[in-house]
This record gives C-alpha cells, structure tokens and sequence, in this order.
DNA sequence: GTTAGCATGTAAGGAGTTACATGATTTT
DNA sequence: AAAATCATGTAACTCCTTACATGCTAAC
C-alpha cells in the first residue's frame, strides 16, 4: 500500500513524531538529520509539508498555531493518525533501500523510533554495501594505479579510506547493539516480522 | 565571457583533454572523478555530450570513430580549440565555487592540468570553509547535546570528525605543494593578489 | 547458446535549488 | 533606526535519474 517517501517527508515524519514544530524550525532540526553538507531549502520544505497536508500524513495544529490578526503567524503541524501509520511502516522497512547513501542517515537519525532487530539489519546491510564498494574501488584502483596521476590516485585513496573509516564506525555501531543489554535487545522477538 | 559550466561538462572536458574517449569509456573515467558514491548515468552523459558539441567545446572525432556497416559504432569526442580555451579558463578559477563540495573533487582530479598557485588557494579555500562548518557543527552540537538521542548524536559526531579528517587531508595536500619545490612554488607571489 | 559486458541513445519525471516576494520580531 | 533573524511561501529552473529501446561482441 504505501507509496514512495522521500527522505525529506520521511525526515519531517519522524521529527513531528517528537513534537509539533513549524516550518522554521523544522528546517533547523533536518539541518541536524541531514548532515552539515546537505541542508534544506525552504524551496522544497514547504511545498513538501503542503503535500503532507495533502495526502492526511499531518495536520496543522490549529491548537498550537500563532495567527493574530495582521500576523502570518506561524503554522504548527503535527502528525495525525495515519502519518503515524505511515512512520511506522517506514521505519519497520528493512529492505535495501534502508541502507542506501541517501536513506540510511536518516534511517539512523530516527533508530530511537527503531525495533532493535530492524536497526541491526539496516547496520549490516549498509556495512555489506559498503564493503562491496571498498572491493571495487580498491580493485579498480589496482588495476589502474600506474596510470593514475598524483591527484587522481590521491582522491581514489581519500575515497577508499573514507569508506574503510565508515565500516569501522559501522562496526561499532553493531558492537554496541548486541553488546550492553543485548539480552534485552535481541531476544526481544520480532512480533508480526515479515 | 564564460557561461556556466557545470560540473559534469567540466569532467567531460578535464577528461578528452588527456585524450579523445568514447561515451562508454568516459563514463568509467568519469567514477573515478566522481568518487564512488556519485556515478554518472548515461542518461546524463549522452545528453551533456551532444550539448556540448553543439556549443562547439568538443567534437566527434571522425578518424578515431568505429562506424562500419550495420555497426552503430562507437563515436570518439574530442576537445576543440574552443573547448581547450574553456577547460583552461574553468581550471584557471580560484572563486569559492571552485572549493565548494560539487565542484572540489572535479577541480582535484585535474590538479595536473591546473597551476600551483591556483591548486595552493582553492586546497586552502576548501580547508577554511571545512574549518567554518566544522565550527558550526561543533557549536551546534555543544548547544543541544544534551536534547538529542544517541543516534543522532552518533551521526553528528561521525559528521563531525569527517570534517576533521578531510581538514587533516587538505594539510597534508597543503604541505605537499608547499614542500618539495616551494621555492619555486611559494615564492612566487601572487601577483595583483585580492 | 546464454550470460556478461560493450555501446548508444531518448522520454518522462523526481527531487531539489535559486531567486524572488513579503512581513514580523528581536537585538544592537 | 538599522541589522539580524524569525517566518512563510511561489515560480522557474537545473541537474540528474529511471526506465525504456536497441544491438554488438566476447567469454564460458
């Protein structure tokens, strides 16, 4: 049933869950989603909260909105019923689209909101994604090395030891889900895994 | 003079100026200019292609083309006077677009094309602008640490020493250009420098 | 003989940006 | 009283992707 969302309205989603915010401010926290590279305009925020509108996922809070006469006022939005459905759902996805560069930080951003068995999934999965690529870059690296020039090779070596530094961070990561507690965590069986 | 050039075009340009290619081989050249995170499609490649013959900067290098009978052949580009006047006049900017995220890569892998003194200010422009973000994330971080998840917390603090690590790169890049040859290299003012 | 890789292209569309337009509130 | 920051929104546009369409060539 559920139709592709984006990274941005799945970022909104997850943020409304913690609290009703206005646009402005919303912008601020996905500045802390997305990393510092990509941050967000205002240009595609709010047509994308109109559409959230649109389909029902959230509602302005009409409790919570400032709108004195002559003001703009800021509009507040929550999420309703249904946005929190939808949150659900997206959250519980575990597929390969979880761990992709574009989806997995903000997968990450809301493991709080995250079942323990669907966070290491999406860890393993990106750590096995990204040592695929490690193994492409290094062998294409070997096989081109003399012909590379000082530059080139030196951007190929940042490339490749940026992606060994995030399996590392990865691992890590896992560690520490199924060490402290892991008990708790793991054997909590997943009820109704697909 | 110079209309905009994006960073594709420009990589097309950086690549045919080493030497003629066809579009399934600049595109391979093309991933190890992009890293391995950012691959070219096709669909984007062939278009920029034509584009770029149409504006004169390249052309379809007749001798070197496979087109016999019945073969769709393959079509080899290569750079025109034109083109080679537009690359030089690209690799020759050390404006702040040229160490913006986009584009540093791309003007990093044509180092061997470019001048020292122009490689010197676009590696120390990208470490200052590395240096503000970092600033700003780290302040950020310090302001809310408190109210985040450690999730979000762990994102930030990977995004964080990203940054650092790049900043420890571009040093090292930095002391590389000024090291063997600074004589030459250093010495030399920059002459009517802003 | 079929899988994988070589090779070129187009049409439709997604996801976002920039630039603009407007105005209130807070700080200096 | 000026500057910064808060706050919302639209229109035009850019860049790139996906999915499709086509066919050759080498290896297994």
């Amino acid at each position: 049933m559920s139709r592709k969302t984006g990274v941005l309205e799945l970022a909104v989603l997850g943020l409304l869950h913690e609290s009703p915010l206005h646009g402005y401010e919303l912008r601020k926290r996905l500045s802390a989603v997305f990393g510092p590279v990509k941050r967000i305009s205002y240009g595609s925020l709010y047509p994308c909260l109109k559409e959230l509108v649109a389909t029902g996922l959230i509602a302005e809070d009409t409790a919570a909105s400032v709108t004195g006469v002559g003001k703009r006022g800021r509009t507040v939005y929550k999420l309703t019923a249904e946005g929190k459905e939808r949150l659900q759902d997206q959250l519980g996805d575990h597929g390969p689209a979880a761990w992709e560069d574009e989806s997995f930080g903000v997968r990450l951003a809301f493991f709080g909101q995250t079942d323990a068995d669907v966070r290491l999934k999406i860890l393993e999965g990106r750590r096995t994604r990204l040592e695929e690529r490690r193994e492409k870059v290094s062998s294409a690296m070997g096989r081109t090395r003399e012909k590379l020039d000082r530059y080139t090779l030196e951007l190929q070596q940042h490339g490749l030891e940026s992606v060994e530094r995030e399996v590392r961070w990865l691992n890590e990561l896992i560690a520490t889900e199924r060490g402290p507690g892991s008990h708790a965590a793991v054997s909590a069986r997943p009820r109704s895994a697909k």
